[in-house]
DNA sequence: TATTGTTATACTCTATAACTATA
DNA sequence: TATAGTTATAGAGTATAACAATA
């Protein structure tokens, strides 16, 4: 079962660890979850019903109400009725909140860089390439 | 304050997000976290005394408790006194916990393959040899 | 009746602090 | 005194089930 590329997934695997690891670190220094992260960066542009932001990250209904609940507390999103369909609700983001979401990108991008600067110009852009390539379409943010 | 390889990084950090999705879905399709798949992985050809694998994994001694205490109780892991010191407690995985791994690790690798399929073979080796470049040096299994 | 969202409940993961036993 | 591990406690993230309001 074992093909010749098992040692490609295990490299992606391994780097995708290594990686998280570091988002997780950058979004705890802010105070964040990473999946507080997530939303930050998904309604840094839009604003969103409660159940299509569920579905786009993939959780039920009632964990997106328990974490926006103390989002909105922190003051990071805000609430309010959606217009058209009495039952709905729509969620965005705060000055306060897109600031945060800011900051964390971009101590992000700073605590990445020495990974990616292990290559040489050429090779980076390579790398981004051929990232890019297998990269599925929608990721948001 | 950006340069030009915050594409890079991006691109990895987008990477890492669908990977860790494959992954996460993975393991839960058999009833196993994140962090324990990372417990069954580092101990599939080692054993451990608690504390040094409480600082491989980056947690605190107590967190690594409960998570032991849970695998234990599912049959996946055993502890036992170490040998040499009677402070020190001993992790290691159970053939159960062996097999559970070896299905998820099977699982994750055809889960990831269609991503990794989306390059031609010698794109895919160009690709294993900038990860592997890049990758920290003591990342396990 | 079906859909949107919240609430109640329960479990896992995580950390901090206090504790026991050994070194 | 310092180190190894556990326990107690608390908070976040997650899901399932039951519910209210609207469609």
């Amino acid at each position: 079962m074992a093909t010749e590329n098992d040692d490609l997934v295990d490299a992606l695997a391994q780097i995708s660890f290594a990686t998280m690891a570091v988002l997780s670190k950058a979004a705890a220094d802010n105070d964040l979850s990473l999946t507080q992260l997530r939303v930050l960066g998904i309604l840094r542009d839009r604003r969103m019903r409660m159940a299509a932001l569920a579905g786009f990250l993939g959780l039920e209904k009632s964990t997106l109400s328990g974490l926006v609940d103390r989002a909105e507390r922190r003051g990071l999103l805000e609430r309010a009725p959606s217009a058209g369909d009495g039952r709905a609700v729509d969620v965005f983001i705060t000055p306060v909140g897109a600031a945060h979401a800011a900051r964390v990108h971009a101590s992000i991008r700073q605590a990445l860089s020495p990974l990616t600067n292990e290559l040489a110009p050429a090779e980076q852009r390579r790398l981004q390439s051929l990232l890019e390539k297998i990269l599925p379409p929608n990721v948001p943010s």
